[in-house]
RNA sequence: GGCCCUAUCGUCUAACGGUUAGGACAUUGCCUUCUCAAGGCAGUAAUCAGAGUUCGAUUCUCUGUAGGGUCACCA
């Protein structure tokens, strides 16, 4: 608090077009600035850069807002909350913007454009014809008539130079004065340009700061020649890397499939880790670690640490990232994040409350984001959880392999999951704490005769070196499942409780032996 | 095409003139094992190219090459 009284306070912004959803590319930028205010007991403002009436989509600030508050940024001033700047909306703040104006054409640096769209294009294919890039100052009117609002204002570039200018995050850059143009503060409709606009928004706001992606810089020697007429100081400008899609051909855009922000919220990832794993791309504290909270990040950051080049938008990294954030939740959590995902046809059944804490345990190493419990389901892997399943005779019988020369007929293993279910009903049913807390090493609560991971091992173990491991795990595994693959008969015992797994084992058995009538 | 930015394993990156160029994801193999998953161990894999500066360059300079951005009454 008192190490910044001699410093001028840090203000950023962020401003974002209301012309449809917000992608992880535009979070980015949200989440450096945010993360530097924050770190530099800054002010953080949302402004909204709703100039271009054309591609606004009605519902996107109220959709940005929520997306910014998903994954945790948060701002001082803003359209939602107000402040002493307001208003917020740049279509708000029109008188602004003409009075400064006003200002550019009274100093005779502003002029009225009397070309017509037509007369313009000509003028652009003429230098496409010669080869050269277009200027707009090469066919500046030598008497404009005077600004009436009609037609657009262009800032009058006097002395078209090279350009210096200095980025925080990139160092040292210059332009050419092929970069500086005549261009356009405000249109014939009454709005300024974005040009316009962000530097006299910035101005009366106060901000000190500008993250801005990559892309911005080849028109700052525009900024910059705006700043000059105007008379007044530039902000500093921190320019982030692009992003890039997962081909690293091209910038990470809506069009080349950057999802909206939200999608990562319906398909159940996890806030923190998308920060994490968008901070990460662009920027590193050193060393190796890659798993940090939002405190961490916001503890670690500097501007210094900011790379210059682009970095790819890569989700198998992303899902990995989740996973390791998943695996920080506590159990109430996780299940809490979990049940949201899960079949209403599953979570109203009777066996739901009593089984579900231990099949979050269970699928707590298989989730690299939630909503792939969905794709468990649909796979057949979640419901024998709760339901008791049907019977493959292949399946139930052991390959080749895992008999290891043992002969196996179906009567044989119906035989041997008759003697798995008399030794499990010895077990004493369970009354101790949850399952997913009661998985105790070593023998605690293996001789107690309780219902557990360790006793149902213990139970059926004799029998397993008698018969052959492979056909007597895999015979009762398969009919406490019915799968192929699933995790092992242990911890389905536990999870189903004893008088579902000797149910689900008597029909196995029955199962074995009305076939073998059969057939 | 003009102007500008960038360049370390396939990908995200560490290194701020001296390292056997490190980590992670992915991938491959092995171990564990009743299957699957998880886990453990190991392996493959990079300084874009060429000049210079220097005792010494991933690191500094230049050129080339490649990729990206931008040239709107969009932001």
């Amino acid at each position: 608090m008192n190490n910044t009284d001699n410093n001028k306070k840090i203000v950023t912004r962020f401003a974002p077009s209301p012309t449809g959803y917000m992608h992880v590319g535009g979070v980015r930028t949200a989440l450096y600035a945010w993360l530097f205010t924050r770190k530099n007991n800054g002010k953080m403002i949302l402004r909204i850069e709703d100039t271009d009436k054309e591609r606004e989509v009605p519902g996107s600030i109220a959709h940005i807002i929520e997306s910014l508050k998903w994954v945790g940024i948060d701002w001082d001033e803003g359209p939602d909350i107000g402040g002493p700047n307001a208003p917020y909306l740049q279509s708000e703040r029109l008188d602004s913007y003409k009075k400064y104006a006003q200002v550019l054409v009274d100093k005779g640096l502003a002029y009225a454009d009397p070309y017509s769209e037509e007369e313009l294009e000509s003028f652009r294919k003429q230098a496409e014809d010669n080869k050269t890039a277009f200027l707009y100052r090469n066919h500046r009117p030598e008497n404009p008539p005077a600004w009436d609002g009609s037609m657009p204002l262009r800032l009058k570039i006097v002395d078209p130079q090279k350009t210096k200018w200095h980025d925080l995050a990139r160092g040292d850059l210059e332009a050419g004065p092929e970069a500086l143009d005549d261009f356009i503060l405000i249109k014939s409709d009454g709005y300024p340009t974005y040009n316009f606009a962000h530097i006299i928004d910035d101005l009366e706001m106060e901000v000190t700061h500008i993250f801005r992606a990559d892309e911005f810089i080849s028109s700052t020697p525009k900024f910059l020649a705006l700043y000059k007429a105007l008379g007044i100081q530039r902000p500093e400008f921190v320019t982030l890397p692009p992003i890039m899609g997962p081909d690293g051909k091209k910038k990470l855009g809506k069009r080349d499939g950057a999802k909206d922000l939200l999608d990562y919220r319906s398909e159940g990832y996890l806030p923190e880790a998308i920060v994490n794993f968008l901070a990460l791309i662009g920027w590193h504290p050193g060393g190796n670690d890659e798993i940090f909270s939002m405190q961490e990040l916001k503890d670690l950051f500097t501007i210094e640490k900011i790379h210059k080049s682009g970095g790819n938008f890569n989700d198998v990294k992303l899902n990995w990232m989740n996973r390791e954030h998943m695996l920080k939740l506590s159990h109430e959590e996780y299940k809490k994040n979990l049940e949201v995902f899960i079949p209403e046809h599953l979570s109203t059944l009777d066996t739901y409350a009593s089984r579900i804490d231990s099949v979050c345990a269970i699928v707590r190493d298989r989730l690299e984001y939630f909503k792939q419990i969905q794709e468990m389901y649909d796979e057949g892997d979640l419901e024998y959880f709760f339901v008791a399943p049907l019977y493959d005779a292949d399946i139930l019988m052991c390959s080749e392999k895992m008999r290891k020369g043992k002969d196996l007929t179906r009567e044989g293993l119906a035989k041997i999951l008759a003697a798995c279910k008399l030794e499990l009903g010895k077990l004493a049913t369970r009354t101790g704490p949850a399952p997913y807390t009661a998985a105790p090493e070593g023998d605690g609560g293996a001789s107690d005769g309780m219902w557990n991971r360790e006793s149902i091992k213990n139970a059926l173990w004799p029998i397993a070196e008698l018969e052959g491991r492979g056909i007597v795990l895999w015979g009762v595994r398969v009919a406490l499942s019915g799968k192929e693959k699933s995790p092992d008969p242990f911890m389905l015992a536990e999870t189903i409780g004893k008088d579902e797994t000797l149910a689900r084992i008597q029909r196995a058995e029955t199962f074995l032996k009305e076939k073998l009538v059969l057939s």
